[in-house]
DNA sequence: AAAAATAGATTACAGGTGTAGTCTTAAGTT
DNA sequence: AACTTAAGACTACACCTGTAATCTATTTTT
């Protein structure tokens, strides 16, 4: 699995909005939440594209970025990551955790539900 | 909330098993899973010391660690965090993502239906 | 008592990370 | 044509991390 760090998946994260993008795009998009300096992304852009999370191709003096990876694949594999190393790979506690702590609202409860059913309605 | 690194996180855990611990004792319980040599641990029980999540009293020469949060507490700020980042602080996806991929048992199923359960009970 | 083992403290060191600054070169502007 | 701007490349640098080795002082052991 590529590693990537908190910064280098935001700035990727801002790509998988909307690509192929530029790197001016990536800064504007990023330039809401984050006082990242340009420079800044422009190295974590590097870095990303050096561990293979990110192709791009010259339009130009630019380059046109596109993601090597689809981000429910990533996050996937980064939370069976997360699972495994808290909760021994089970799910259930940490939903429970969440539970416990009064961090579930209905609308959560709802989407479990209805997860749970289309689980089931799957199996038959 | 403090950080911790994977390493530390993982001589935590080893203390969490039981605790007050000496040093010996978590260098033990780690030997099953880890090749980490003595030293390695000894770092990494400073740096929790260092980083406040660990504390301990002396005996003799040894020092007698305690953690200085609980186990569950710390697991859920993560797992917080964790959903946050990757998806916006809901949980559902994160569950549905392993839906998805047929990363679910039917046990998993059941105790997310028994977590689902407890908490509606609680609502009354 | 001298020697060896051991506890923790301090030091080491390469690679990753956040956060840019400088360099080089090409494109746009005057 | 000369000047300025802007794109990416390269460099920087402190702190974190994994992974110990060495130092110092105290117990054990012989």
């Amino acid at each position: 699995m590529i590693e990537l760090s908190k910064a280098e998946f935001e700035v990727l994260d801002a790509l998988w909005i909307n690509y192929p993008a530029t790197a001016s795009q990536i800064i504007e998009r990023l330039s809401d939440d984050k006082q990242w300096h340009e420079k800044t992304i422009k190295t974590l852009l590097g870095r990303l594209v050096k561990k293979g999370a990110l192709s791009f191709e010259k339009d130009g003096r630019q380059y046109i970025y596109t993601p090597c990876m689809e981000r429910a694949d990533y996050t996937l594999k980064e939370s069976q990551n997360f699972i495994e190393r808290f909760f021994s790979g089970r799910i259930a506690p940490l939903v429970s955790g969440f539970a416990k702590s009064e961090q579930l609202s209905q609308q959560d409860i709802n989407e479990l539900k209805k997860v749970i059913d289309d689980w089931e309605k799957n199996q038959k």
